[in-house]
DNA sequence: CCCACTTTGTGCGTACTTTCACAAGGGCGT
DNA sequence: ACGCCCTTGTGAAAGTACGCACAAAGTGGG
């Protein structure tokens, strides 16, 4: 089988001493998905207080920025282990560095777009890819006419050389941006050929087997849960209240 | 004020609607967030079943195609009430209309996107998009070189016309596709303007008040939630599995 | 009309999240 | 050194979400 699931447990257990200079904490292994989802939130965040030159930040202040309760975000900080300090707040360079090791942008990963379309070619000509250790390393697409084209300083590949791409760029996170009908088919091939974590466009469910991760991206669906809010807003209720930013999770 | 939050703590709760004086089975108001976002999936997967000619499909089967749990789906159908038979399914086509009933799609909405950029032009481009219950009313850039071009069949209007569009083509739906420093400007016209759902693919917070939804669509974020799973898989654990889909919540 | 069989709807236990509230830790002024 | 004040880290409570397992409900055959 493959299939389903949503989330999964995470484990937990072993880790020598991580590397950490003095004050290391133990970290123990095993981060909630739904603090996962949101590092990437408090990197950013934090990245901007770095640009604007603030050295310290207290929870209090960085949970503003980023959208979110303030004891969700020191307990969140508190699984990558305690890398503040009390009576002052958190160093936002120090910080930054623990959330990206975390997160494993502290190396680089290689990229490859399938589908070269409208969506594809505004993929590969988005800037902020590269900006954190994500490189495109390969756009590949079906269509021979397409072929060869030079996107955003890329030569559009063939779909038939995604096994050859895969192997010899190294590449471990694929991107399907091709009509839905070819979705599936692309997805195989980039498992066929060891890529185990997928960025899927296509308005469609992918199967996949254990151990790939998918995570998917659908304009449609996110305007129809708009449009269900939206409707009970006039439905007659004063209520409904739904508040911030709301993007995904696990 | 009116920052902060994350995920929406679901408003459903309260909500004792003393209404219905008739009998207790119907729905309730209040469907979890979780299940909201699930039913769009669920209707694709039934309209994919009507265009095949399916009269009837099970929880079982239905829930296969949808990559999710057979009881989580019929729980989740459960919360629009009871429209299965037991021992046969449930009917496709009737539960397709429960299901776009109950998201709002049986009305139409209007959609304004801001930031006719790369990704403005493939999403303007997007035939998805009219498919279901929404019409790009307008394209909206702050660029004059780009005012006045035609991106799929529409002109693209200047960004100062945003409250008049608004009004005029009753816009309940803003999509921002600027880049980043844009994007809180951008919403706070919006808003502004009435406009109280915000599909937001800028990566930043937006900051907006209270009963105005706001939805996010971030790359970056993805590609680092990927990056962690994929680092993990790679730390010399065996174990990891994260499996099938996982997209947007709450 | 009754029975065997299928599939729904849901009670219930488990797991995960979010939030509150506060004791403990740490810096700083005196 | 001492004590005050600020902020972290976290136990515990509350709220949600999941998925199993099964009684109830409906179908079709005999
Ligand atoms: N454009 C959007 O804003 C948008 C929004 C949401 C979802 N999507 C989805 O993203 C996908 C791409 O959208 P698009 O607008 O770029 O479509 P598109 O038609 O412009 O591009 C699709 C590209 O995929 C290529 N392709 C087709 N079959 C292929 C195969 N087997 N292998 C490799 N390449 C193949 C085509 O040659 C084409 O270049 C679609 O599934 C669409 O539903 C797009
Ligand atoms: N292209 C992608 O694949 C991609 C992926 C993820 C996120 N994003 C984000 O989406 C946004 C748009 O990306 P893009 O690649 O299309 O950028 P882009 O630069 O191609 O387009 C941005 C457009 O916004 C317009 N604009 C700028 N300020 C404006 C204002 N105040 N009012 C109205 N319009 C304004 C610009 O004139 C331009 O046409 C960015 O925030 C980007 O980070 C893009």
């Amino acid at each position: 089988m493959s299939a389903q699931l949503q989330n999964a447990p995470t484990i937990a257990a072993q880790e020598h001493t991580p590397v950490t200079p003095r004050t290391s904490q133990p970290r123990e292994r095993g981060i909630p998905e739904a603090t996962v989802a949101r590092l990437p939130v408090y990197l950013r965040a934090l990245q901007a207080l770095h640009e604007s030159g603030t050295p310290t930040v207290s929870s209090e202040d960085l949970a503003e920025i980023a959208g979110v309760n303030s004891a969700k975000l020191r307990k969140d900080l508190s699984h990558l282990g305690s890398y503040g300090t009390r009576g002052v707040g958190y160093e936002v360079e120090y910080l930054i560095y623990q959330i990206s090791r975390e997160l494993g942008l502290t190396q680089d990963w290689s990229v490859a777009i399938v589908g070269i379309g409208n969506l594809g070619r505004a993929l590969a000509n988005y800037g902020g890819f590269g900006t954190r250790g994500f490189r495109i390393a390969a756009l590949l697409d079906a269509d021979v006419s397409i072929v060869g084209d030079k996107v955003a300083g890329l030569a559009v590949g063939h779909i038939d050389t995604l096994e050859d791409v895969v192997e010899k760029e190294n590449v471990s996170i694929g991107v399907i941006a091709t009509p839905a009908s070819a979705a599936q088919g692309v997805c195989d091939r980039f498992i066929e050929a060891g890529v185990t974590s997928v960025l899927n466009f296509a308005p469609m469910v992918l199967n996949v087997p254990p151990g790939v991760d998918v995570r998917k991206v659908d304009l449609s669906i996110e305007l129809q849960i708009l449009a269900f809010h939206e409707q009970r807003k006039s439905d007659g209720h004063v209520e409904s209240g739904r508040i911030g930013q709301t993007g995904n999770a696990r």
